[in-house]
DNA sequence: CGAAATAAAGATAAAAGACTCTTAAAACTA
DNA sequence: TAGTTTTAAGAGTCTTTTATCTTTATTTCG
């Protein structure tokens, strides 16, 4: 469904929206181990995430990453487009090039209304919602709940 | 979404379920030109299929594969759950384990009612249905529409 | 029974995705 | 300016998926 770069990415961009880390530099490094990521791994998404303008992040000595612009003003599908593109959104289920109404397989009917609430879903979810989830609601974002707060 | 293989799948059962091949036994390389698909791999699809009884098939002169049950008997559920398993119909989208009610993450609920429309979809369409579009409607199953009969 | 046709199976190869290791570049500190 | 910290970038590895190649087993037909 979303590739493992894209899910580390959305998760990233939630944890930087909870309270604790928004409007602070977080280092690369501690976001890989709060949420089990490969730090250099990590690194390379960050990064991704700051050409497309969704991230911030400045190297050395007291560097880190931040949101670019407000949480609520960055929704899932920014980070779904800008990491796995829009391919899911519009591709079709067999894999047939040229998905449209004009075009369609059989079961292209269905899966557009489903790929239209998939999309209804992604956009619909502000990082400010996302993160509030897991915050007040105690909601994960990671294998394991972070006990040591 | 679906891997390349359950895509195969999902073909080459609606090709068997059109009124030219119903009933008949249709030669894996003959469905293989069909579909563009690798003889040899398509092969080992079949094989599957037939494992867990959505096929049939016998070797040698005059052999081939076919339905194992009339078309309307014969769900996509089936084929996807035969070859990708129920992966995609009950893993976390943050691919978290253990996704249920109990242990959410924040897209759970909107993602629930995703997956359960994507399940219906699947449910609901049986080969002779699918192969009815492909049919009466003209829709495609392969990129080129064949245009030789 | 022998020859030909065809699916099944095993081993191998190619491609893509996920992840790691190493080095470089930038920013702060003193 | 020198040293330290931290992100950026490049090359390389591992695993899974996809596909191919070769051999084997089975079936039909003459
Ligand atoms: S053509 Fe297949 S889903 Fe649109
Ligand atoms: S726990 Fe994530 S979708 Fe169910």
């Amino acid at each position: 469904m979303l590739s493992q770069t894209c899910i580390y990415g959305i998760q990233t961009c939630i944890f930087l929206a909870l309270p604790e880390q928004v409007e602070k530099r977080v280092r690369v490094s501690t976001i890989a181990e709060e949420l089990h990521i490969s730090p250099t791994f990590l690194s390379k998404i960050v990064n991704q995430l700051v050409q497309v303008g969704i991230l911030k992040s400045v190297r050395g000595v007291s560097g880190g990453t931040w949101l670019a612009k407000p949480a609520q003003e960055i929704k899932a599908v920014d980070i779904v487009l800008a990491i796995d593109g829009n391919r899911i959104f519009n591709e079709c289920l067999l894999g047939l090039p040229g998905c449209n109404d004009r075009n369609p397989c059989p079961f292209h009917q269905q899966w557009s209304n489903v790929r239209l609430q998939l999309l209804a879903m992604f956009q619909s979810s502000t990082l400010d919602t996302l993160a509030a989830k897991v915050n007040d609601l105690d909601l994960r974002i990671r294998q394991h709940k972070n006990n040591d707060h």
